[in-house]
DNA sequence: TATGAATGAGTTTTCATTCAT
DNA sequence: CATGAATGAAAACTCATTCAT
């Protein structure tokens, strides 16, 4: 007579079935964050949301933030991969389309990496679980900044980017335009897609050329 | 003749007790924001603070958002003065230092406005309010965009920044690059502040440059 | 140096400057239960009605309630000084017609008593003062009644209505329909009054005449 | 398998254990309505009446009001039912005797009834959802009504009642003497019940014989 | 071990009453 | 005494967590 399994697994057999349900339950966290901030949650919305009671979450997890936590380390891990897909090859196409590129696509994301986050604030403890959890990852935000250095690295090994640049800052540059970019799509005024990326377009341009005065 | 005034105002006196209150409250909410997100404060927590009983805010104020609100917008004031304040004056000092100064000014700021402000994306009403309240005064976040937009074109037309930049552009680079340090701050371990005036003079320097190689 | 004299009063002057703001007070709060049950009326209302601040109240009266209790045996007063110009005189025009005008004039009161009134089943204590309050005056409900009765009991010494006829009964059944017809009034669907009267003319009628077939 | 029981119900089965806690707690509004008029009933108060925790009452109802809207139709149902169970029987017994009956048996109700649903004037939302929950429904005041004048119409077809009567006024009367009895005795000092009979017997008598003088 | 109803601490808001001026 | 802002005790409602079945 072995315990009774979830229905909602609805017959998905693993050589675990306890951690089959574990992930169930963050899957349905996570499902829920990307259209309502973790902090609206409710423990009952997860519970409906994975076709599962109330209560099972406490046989799992040891209370809601301990789900929280789990959902949104899972969810920084599929943005993350995300991210890390739009890393360009170093010497493959141009550098301008290259970073064009990756940065359209990080944009995209912090659209869903912000609403997600941001709630984060309010909980510092919750903030410093989730940094410890994801520090010293592969996919950790270190990482990701470190891989996006690599390849300007390479580029200027390569003689595509000059090699006086400091390729941290370089990146740093890169990263910091989508956000603002964001904030300001989100904060005022709907903007259309096609808009932005000319917008982005145009901050690589900048940032390729540099701001000083050729007679200097 | 005259009701009797709030203990906390310590004798305070001023021509208008009821305002004096009503900034004592705001004041009070405010330095709550400073160490704890808006939406973890407690109406019983700032009446604790500002060391009033727990109804007097509903003499100055509709509900707890209105207070809030109030709140929020007395910081945001704040703080876009100080970031308008690092605005340079076109043509003293260096440019790059010019920009490093306000960088480093805007990267401060940058650490008070986010834990202040991020909880604003579970709450858009309150988000809507706050930026109608915001919107077209002249410490706007577009207004303060413009005014840094207009030092660097001032700058292209004394011939200190190359012509050909995009002047919007260019500002996104600098915003944003205070943005991302900021982030990767608060996220990563601690760094002293001297390291993170190095770190934002050398993004300034690359920015000046550009990637292009010469050789290109 | 006598002491200030309250600013509404608007110079009405008296013997007593204090029982004229009592006064004052008690007309406030009867303007009041006019259009608005009691328990609804705030005591900031009756200041705000009255032009006077909010403390005076408690110069004049143990508490709320005794204003209240003041201000409905005012009201009661008042009501019943028009319930009373309205018992008929003995003697004098059709005794169907004066049973009904007299009925027609006690549904329009109860309009008015019902609503000021009714609060007072959730309020024991004050039901309880009221009533004493109003006991043995010349206008208690036991009194009107007593007139009334009287009145059927003149009109039997002329002969007008049967020597037969329990004069104590009469009244209640008249009385009892006024009320009756109020509630249903109040229940049901609005009814327009010149409909009221015509029933209220058939009530009386119908008592007039009585039930029991003549073939008894 | 199954979530745990209300210890309130005390073992108490039936099919349905949330039907059963649902009519539990109505049970206890309908209990302290008894003695206390529903505006002064805190949801507090229902929850320990009931034996169960504050919170329960929120699993079973939209919010209080709609508790107390249940409670109240409940008993509204439990006293119409008595009131519609003293409706005489046409042809049987003596026709005073009968009104009598009914009379007294309504009087007794009126005094329950009052106490309960007087609240209403000064809740017009509930006082509205109330009448729409009783419309229609075969034990509505009307139809109540309708019943008594049915049995006042089958008398007169018999021959035992006046055939002249108009029988809405007819029960106009009866229904009305029995609210003025009924106020009178709950306004002014205590009276034995079988005065209140022997009352109730001679206004039944009165409106038997009428007020005209027969001379007349 | 799953279920889902019961629990009750915690939050915002109202308003009669007090009291410094 | 009048003033009217300050006070703080309720009261309705939410929701993470527990636990009998």
């Amino acid at each position: 007579m072995s315990p009774r399994r979830a229905k909602a697994l609805h017959g998905r057999v693993g050589d675990d079935p306890a951690a089959a349900l574990r992930a169930h339950l963050i899957d349905a966290a996570e499902r829920l964050m990307a259209h309502v901030p973790f902090s609206a949650i409710k423990t009952r919305d997860i519970a409906r949301e994975a076709e599962v009671s109330d209560g099972v979450l406490y046989n799992y997890f040891q209370d809601k933030n301990d789900l929280i936590l789990a959902a949104l380390l899972a969810r920084y891990s599929s943005l993350a991969a995300q991210v890390e897909a739009g890393i360009p090859t170093p010497g493959e196409g141009a550098i301008e389309d290259n970073l064009t590129a990756f940065a359209t696509s990080l944009m995209r994301l912090t659209g869903e990496i912000v609403p997600t986050f941001a709630g984060l604030v309010s909980e510092p403890a919750l903030l410093h679980r989730l940094a410890e959890g994801i520090h010293g990852r592969d996919d950790s935000p270190a990482h990701l900044q470190r891989r996006l250095v690599e390849y300007v690295a390479a580029e200027q090994r390569l003689g595509r980017i000059s090699g006086d640049v400091d390729s941290t800052a370089a990146v740093a540059l890169i990263m910091g335009a989508c956000v603002v970019l964001n904030l300001t799509t989100h904060f005022g005024p709907a903007v259309d897609p096609g808009a932005e990326e000319e917008q982005l377009r145009r901050i690589v341009t900048t940032l390729m050329r540099g701001l000083s005065s050729p007679a200097r």
